[in-house]
DNA sequence: ACCGTATATACGCATACACGTATATTCGAT
DNA sequence: ATCGAATATACGTGTATGCGTATATACGGT
């Protein structure tokens, strides 16, 4: 989780996520759709790859980039647990808990 | 969306919340119970306050501090665009709802 | 074989930030 | 009012990392 967390908390790097949410993309697009110098891009697609966010398959001398869902699909799980702690759902000890709780 | 993932890439303050998904906690627990240095604390916990990430509530000299729902259901919804993008197509609604992020 | 294209890496630099130490502030208790 | 407890902030330091420039590597076309 910490390190999805951190290959995305970059500004760069969330934007190449965001645009490869859309569609698969080579270095060279990603480079010229954000407007970055081609070794930012590598630099950030390695870190990307590293963190296994996305991979590439190697297409001549061009290499495609495609997000991977499994990072993505394991966030969505970790969200679960928070939204199951707020999102009513309280067993029957946290009901009681909080009924003790209420009135102090 | 950003601002949250980048108070959430931090090992110390990722375990912070990761405590206070159990249970709001006052400063001095979190120190004990993580085994930090106080200002550690209270630095994460500001850092955590300014994303939106948690709230803290005085009691006495003490401050409560408890997470605050909805980043948690931000990045939720901010996921759904990306489980949309594989679990099928995306249509015109869609799309255009998944454009609707705020910061960066 | 040679050259241009596409991508990756090396290196130096500047900045951001996490940490420790010290101090300020706020509040209850005596 | 004074003191101690709880928390926040200031400041200095070391390190991680994003960026630019230069170079290496791989591949297709000619």
């Amino acid at each position: 989780m910490l390190t999805t967390l951190t290959a995305l908390a970059e500004p760069t790097r969330l934007r190449i996520v965001e645009l490869l949410q859309s569609s698969p993309r080579y270095v060279g697009e990603i480079e010229k759709l954000l407007v970055l110098s081609q070794p930012q891009v590598s630099k950030h697609l390695r870190v990307l790859r590293e963190a296994g966010l996305v991979e590439s398959t190697a297409v001549a001398q061009r290499r495609l980039y495609e997000l991977r869902r499994q990072p993505f699909q394991e966030m969505a799980a970790w969200l679960e647990g928070y939204r199951r702690s707020w999102e009513g759902h309280l067993d029957a000890l946290e009901a009681h808990l909080e009924q003790i709780g209420d009135d102090q």
